[in-house]
DNA sequence: TTGAAGTACTTGACTACTCAAGTATATGGC
DNA sequence: GCCATATACTTGAGTAGTCAAGTACTTCAA
């Protein structure tokens, strides 16, 4: 229950991005594709990072596709894979829209640094035991 | 990215509350009026307690009273209000799904009490910060 | 070198929500 | 008593996903 209700609270909070016309799952899929090894990522790949299934990953990308942030590029090995790649609008929205994200965080988490470790501490703790 | 995939990887594994016929949110809700005092919840209450909306209670437990689960009962004082009440069936899914989800939750869970117990301060933690 | 099994991705049909607007009732000041 | 404002809930339309099935390609072993 806990969670739920703190997802749907950090989702909620995480609106303030729709000032750059994207989601909270939009934000979170430029930002795997920005710190990707060379800029780009196989959709197989953003959809097991993002949390999703390559489906979800489809659907999430095709508007993203539509508006300009996010191009695809096949692989020269494999003529399965299509990589999503960020395009320079996608770029400076990205850079924009982190500006706002860690706005929003630092309201978030409180000032005490103590909190804030322990706050990571946990994620690195929920990362091991899930 | 952490938190999404992390409640992605939750709800996944709590669908072994499928061989009651319920999904995750339909555990919490039962749990909910379950432990509520008088055994009914206000359904604009059960929304803030499930970190829903109104409406989304609404469409939840539609199906919900359709198969006898819950059951509405209207206030003596506030003719817009309706309780959301467990039924004779709802109780007893409820208590089998509780020994499911019970068992779910400690094969996630590790057996080390301590990660156990910095997992509830956390939680703990974050229901003061947000 | 071919065919069986596996992987990457898309699509159709569905679920679980959200928000905005609407209805019904309650409350508090005048 | 009556109106303005607020609260509880429902409903229509839309979004963000899921799963199952299908297509296209790759790999590997006989």
């Amino acid at each position: 229950m806990n969670l739920a209700k703190m997802q749907a609270v950090m989702s909620r909070r995480f609106d303030g991005l729709s000032v750059h016309g994207i989601g909270f799952t939009d934000f979170a899929i430029l930002y795997l594709i920005h710190q990707a090894p060379g800029g780009r990522l196989r959709r197989t790949d953003l959809a097991e990072k993002a949390g999703l299934t390559a489906s979800g990953i489809t659907r999430m990308l095709l508007p993203m596709e539509k508006t300009g942030l996010v191009a695809r590029e096949a692989s020269e090995r494999d003529a399965r894979v299509s990589y999503a790649v960020l395009t320079p609008a996608g770029r400076r929205i990205f850079e924009e829209a982190k500006e706002t994200a860690n706005a929003i965080a630092k309201e978030i988490l409180p000032a005490d640094i103590t909190r804030n470790q322990s706050l990571t501490e946990l994620f690195k703790l929920l990362g091991t035991t899930i």
